[in-house]
DNA sequence: CTGAAAGCGCTTACAG
DNA sequence: CTGAAAGCGCTTACAG
């Protein structure tokens, strides 16, 4: 702990330089002791000889103060260094200019890029739109406790952002009055009344079927996970109608749940393979399957693409820098957490329409796939 | 927006049941007006028939309430659903019980993996502790504008820890007299007096370089990164150190910068095998380099590990599922962001002491490096 | 156009 | 062991 009785430098510095040489003396009640607590409104108040309403006014930018008023105000405020106390702000205006940011309560959530990307945009537009961003995990006791409500009951937030939700979060519901703002980011729920902005998963999966099947590829495995995420399921579907619209049989044993992860897409690409060894094409709900499923596909002495195609989902960073480099639907994760985040602010702000926003994705042709081998 | 007249349901029929049939009417001041308005203090003392003061300090667990009050107001609290303002907490404590996370002004740094490992290890042990956590990006403006020591002066934070912080960063030197609390988290700086958990970098370094001499390894490349980090400038270091202690010639044409990214990591090991067509071994600063060096091997036709072997460095969760599977330094990041933040907490509560942690490292061997080939 | 005063919902000396 | 009152640092009607 640093001497007590000491002057310190920095703000108090910049503050003392406020009484200019042959100025009177100000008639700020701050004192010596004074020195290490931050300056307030009130003492740039004493130092403008102004109330502390109009020094407050000033801040807030309000309208009736007169243009000189506030131009000759607000250099004292920037002279003094002066940092309103947001606390007491928050307290008075009842808004407190945090957004939440809710991840699943999966093990390292942060380390993964899909969250990361959406997390990125929502930052970033947050920032701009002069909001902070508060992180929460939605853990069983967490939403046991309502705590999803506490936040706000608290004053913790203003509103809140939820990413990789799906059907059980049934905590979700709570939200559908609107009493409380809510975005969804990146999934869409029928059963309550949410705000949301997400990726077009069913276009990208058409886009995906359409080039398998104009590759001549028949036999087309599925790579799926989490079907209770209504995107996840979506994407499922597209891959089971358009084979079906082909003329083909569409059986349960062509798709395997993979999880999400690496080895849950090696594990899945080895059994739908071992089932269905006429195989020649793999279309994986993500990257990170599709990449264990290249790596059990290299294990095993099958070629990519040469003899089996494999197709990912998402377009993340290392998709292109893995061999051969991967086919992939590209997500706009960033755009898609930065909208969901200006649309969440609306609501805060007042606005009383739902919104439901759905950007478009794109099929991106790179190495893993070729036309269906002859077999 | 909903219809104001009518009362709502959720907490306030909680409230309303706290008066029994049969008891005399609250004494609360509360009105069918403020049907919507959160349950305060007021209220609860009111319904207990005691001060705010005791009711405050029931919440604060002050010793000098009976046991029986305690239990008897703490139950009225539970029953009524009461949350404290903690704006309102904040502003008279002096503490916010939050805590800032600052990363580096990259583009999309949150779909790291390597800082997403390092929140996720922050969140969970700030979860624990009570403490909430605030996302700060260190772009130029905010530095510049003092925003790093703003968001102390204007109560957002209790504390700040930093990540991927550099010795350009010099904003860190205002936190180097211990005024506001702050953590350097997997990294260290000798020029500011800073508390820092990082992990053994320079003990990892020792391990991969140890492990390719006796593999035979004897012209090896090192694919570098960000040498202003002083971490990263470790392993650089201990890569020089133990070639020439092992009567190699060290010379900066074996060491190329490969920007910490995959495409980096491909451009670094392409210029560093036409520079010196017989190496046999790439040391790279992170996983990601790695796996771009792997990526340029593969499409030059070079085998790996037959004739280059590759290590990594950071252990990311891909790292044992490309193919080959990549030999690497596991680091503990997720313990790292969890002590950082666990010694930031210990300042905020009046810790003196400056602390420096460092976690150890060690190899995992997989399937990317082999004995060296002769040539 | 500006000021005095009440209020936001807590905590914390200070009395008793 | 508990209460009355001041205070945290702002905003916002309400006067003038």
């Amino acid at each position: 702990m640093s001497d007590t009785t000491l002057p310190r430098s920095t703000s108090r510095v910049i503050a003392a330089k406020a009484t200019e040489p042959g100025e009177p003396r100000s008639t700020s009640r701050r004192t010596f002791d004074d020195a290490r607590k931050p300056i307030s409104l009130r003492d740039v108040a004493a130092e403008a000889k102004v109330s502390v309403a109009t020094v407050s006014m000033v801040l807030n930018d309000n309208p009736r103060i007169s243009r000189a008023t506030h131009l000759r105000i607000s250099r004292i405020i920037e002279r003094m260094g002066y940092q309103p106390n947001r606390l007491a702000q928050s307290l008075s205006s009842r808004y407190t200019r945090v957004l939440g940011v809710m991840l699943p309560a999966l093990r390292h959530a942060f380390a993964d890029a899909y969250f990361g990307e959406l997390i990125s945009g929502i930052c970033d537009r947050a920032g701009k739109m002069g909001f902070k961003i508060m992180l929460e995990q939605a853990k069983p006791e967490f939403v046991k406790e309502r705590k999803h409500i506490h936040i706000f009951e608290r004053r913790y937030v203003d509103g809140l952002l939820v990413l990789g939700m799906n059907d059980r979060h049934h905590f979700l519901e709570d939200f559908a009055d609107g009493r409380y703002p809510l975005c969804v980011v990146d999934n869409k729920f029928n059963q309550w009344k949410l705000d949301h902005a997400v990726c077009d998963y069913a276009g990208g999966a058409e886009q995906v079927m359409n080039y398998l099947l104009q590759l001549g590829h028949r036999h087309i495995g599925c790579i799926y996970a989490a079907p209770e995420i209504q995107t996840a399921a979506d994407v499922l579907h597209v891959y089971r109608k358009r084979l079906g619209d082909s003329g083909h049989e569409v059986d349960d044993s062509w798709a395997q749940d993979g999880r999400f992860t690496d080895e849950g897409g090696a594990a899945a690409a080895a059994a739908l393979l071992k089932r269905h060894p006429e195989i020649t094409a793999l279309f994986c709900g993500n990257d990170k399957m599709a990449i264990g499923a290249q790596h059990y596909l290299a294990n095993a002495g099958i070629r990519v693409p040469e003899e089996v195609s494999v197709v990912g989902f998402d377009n993340m960073q290392n998709a292109a820098f893995v061999t051969p480099s991967l086919t992939t639907v590209h997500l706009p994760l960033y755009q898609v957490g930065a909208l969901a985040c200006e649309r969440l602010i609306d609501r805060v702000r007042g606005r009383a329409e739902r919104v439901a926003e759905v950007l478009p994705t794109h099929l991106v042709v790179r190495n893993s796939t070729a036309m269906a081998r002859q077999s």
